[in-house]
DNA sequence: TTATGGACTAACCAGAAGGTTCATAACCAT
DNA sequence: ATGGTTATGAACCTTCTGGTTAGTCCATAA
C-alpha cells in the first residue's frame, strides 16, 4: 500500500507570531462578546493555531483576557505620548488634546468595548495589568501643565482639577462610542455619519474651552 | 405511627409577586454579571421560587433579560417626566435638568450597568422592548423647549441640537458611573466620595451652561 | 364535592465549554 | 547525529448550563 498520508503541512515554529495571532483573535472575540460571552474554541478557530496554544501561552481564558486588556491600554498611551503640546499655547494645546482624545475613541471602538467589558467585571482583571496605571499619569501631567500655563496667562480659570477635567473630556468621547448602539436604536441616528461626528467633535471641544474660560 | 410530617409551608400563590421577585433577582444578576455571565440557576436561587418559573413566565433567559431591560428604562422615564420645568426660566430649568440627570445616574448604577451590558450586545434586545424609545422623546422635547425659550430670551445660543446636547449631558453622567471601576483603579480615587460627587455635579452643570451661553 | 386550570416543583438531559493528555515535530547546542 | 528543549496538534474528559419533562398542589366555580 502506497504512502497515502497527506503531506504534513510544514509546521512553522514561530512563538511570537503565534502569540500575536492569538492576541489579535482574542481581542476581536472579547470586544465582540465580552468575557463570558467569548468562546475559547471560537478564538482558537480565528487563529491559525489551536486551542492548546492558548493554554500553553496564556494559561487560562482569564489570563488571555488580561493580556488583551493590557495590550489595549498600551495603544492609547502611545497615541497620547506621541503629541507634543509644549510648543502650543494653552488654548490651542487644550483644543488639540480634546480632539486627539475624541479621534482616538472614534477610531478604536474595540478599545472602548474592552474597557466597558472590564467595568462590567468591576475592573477585576486590571490588577493583573499593573503597568496600565502608568499611562494615565502622562495625560494627567500633560493636562496639568496646560492648566497651569493657561492659568498663568489668564486664559483658564484657576484651581481646575486635572483628573476631573480628563473625565469630562473622555467621558463624552467614550460614551458616544460605548453607547452608540442603544443611542442609535432610541434616536434613530447614525452616529458615525460625518455630519454628526463633526458636530460632536466641535461640541465637546467648545464645551471644555467654554468651561475653562475665566469669569463665567 | 404519628404524623411526623413537617407543617407544610403554606405555599402562597401570587403570580405578580412571583414575577416581581424573579425580575428583581434577574436585575441584580444581570447587572452584576452581564447577559452571558449571569446564570439562570443563580437567578432562581435568589428568588423564593424555582428555575422552572422563570421559563414559565419569561420563556427564556433572553426573554427575561429583555423584560428586565424594559423595566429598567421605565424607571428613568418616570423620574424625568416627574419634573415640571415649564415654570422655570431657561437657565434655571437647564441647570435643574442636568442635576436631575446626574442624580439619577448616581442613584441607579444598576440602570447604567444594564445599558452598558446591552451595548455590548449591540442593543440587540432593545428590539423586544419597543416602548423604550418613547421615553426619550420626553427628554428631547423638554430640552428642545428649554432651548427654544432660552434662544428667544437671548440667554442660549441659537441652533443647538437637542439630541447632541442630551448626549453631552448624559454622556458624562453615565461615564462616571459606568467606568467608575477602571477609573478608580487607575486614578486611585473614590468617585463616590461626597467631595468628588459634588465637584462633578457642578462641573457638568457649569460646562453645559457655559457652552450654551451666547457669544463664545 | 368535585373538576378544572393556573401556579408551582424536582429530577433530568443533551450539548456546550473550559481545560487536559499524550504524542510528536521542529529547533538548537554540542 | 543526538539529546534535550520548545512548540504544536488532535482527541478527550468533566463540569456546567440552559432548557424540558412529567407531574403535583390548590383555589375556585359549578
Amino acid at each position: 500500500m502506497p504512502d497515502t498520508a497527506l503531506p504534513p503541512r510544514p509546521r512553522q515554529r514561530d512563538p511570537d507570531q503565534t502569540r500575536r495571532s492569538i492576541l489579535d483573535a482574542a481581542l476581536t472575540e472579547f470586544a465582540e462578546k465580552g468575557l463570558s460571552g467569548a468562546r475559547v474554541d471560537e478564538i482558537a478557530a480565528r487563529t491559525a493555531t489551536t486551542k492548546r496554544m492558548i493554554y500553553y501561552y496564556f494559561g487560562s481564558k482569564e489570563g488571555l483576557y488580561a493580556a488583551v486588556l493590557e495590550e489595549m491600554y498600551g495603544g492609547i498611551r502611545d497615541a497620547e505620548q506621541a503629541l507634543d503640546l509644549g510648543s502650543l499655547d494653552p488654548v490651542a494645546g487644550m483644543r488639540r488634546l480634546v480632539e486627539i482624545t475624541f479621534d482616538y475613541h472614534a477610531a478604536h471602538p474595540e478599545f472602548v468595548r474592552m474597557v466597558a467589558v472590564e467595568n462590567i467585571h468591576n475592573a477585576r482583571h486590571l490588577e493583573h495589568a499593573p503597568l496600565v496605571a502608568d499611562r494615565n499619569d502622562t495625560v494627567i501631567r500633560t493636562l496639568r501643565d496646560l492648566l497651569d500655563r493657561g492659568e498663568r496667562e489668564g486664559v483658564f480659570r484657576p484651581r481646575i482639577d486635572a483628573v476631573d477635567l480628563h473625565m469630562l473630556i473622555s467621558g463624552f468621547c467614550f460614551y458616544r462610542i460605548s453607547n452608540r448602539h442603544t443611542l442609535q436604536r432610541i434616536f434613530g441616528r447614525d452616529l458615525t455619519a460625518p455630519a454628526h461626528v463633526a458636530a460632536h467633535r466641535r461640541m465637546i471641544t467648545e464645551a471644555v474651552l467654554a468651561w475653562l474660560r475665566p469669569e463665567g
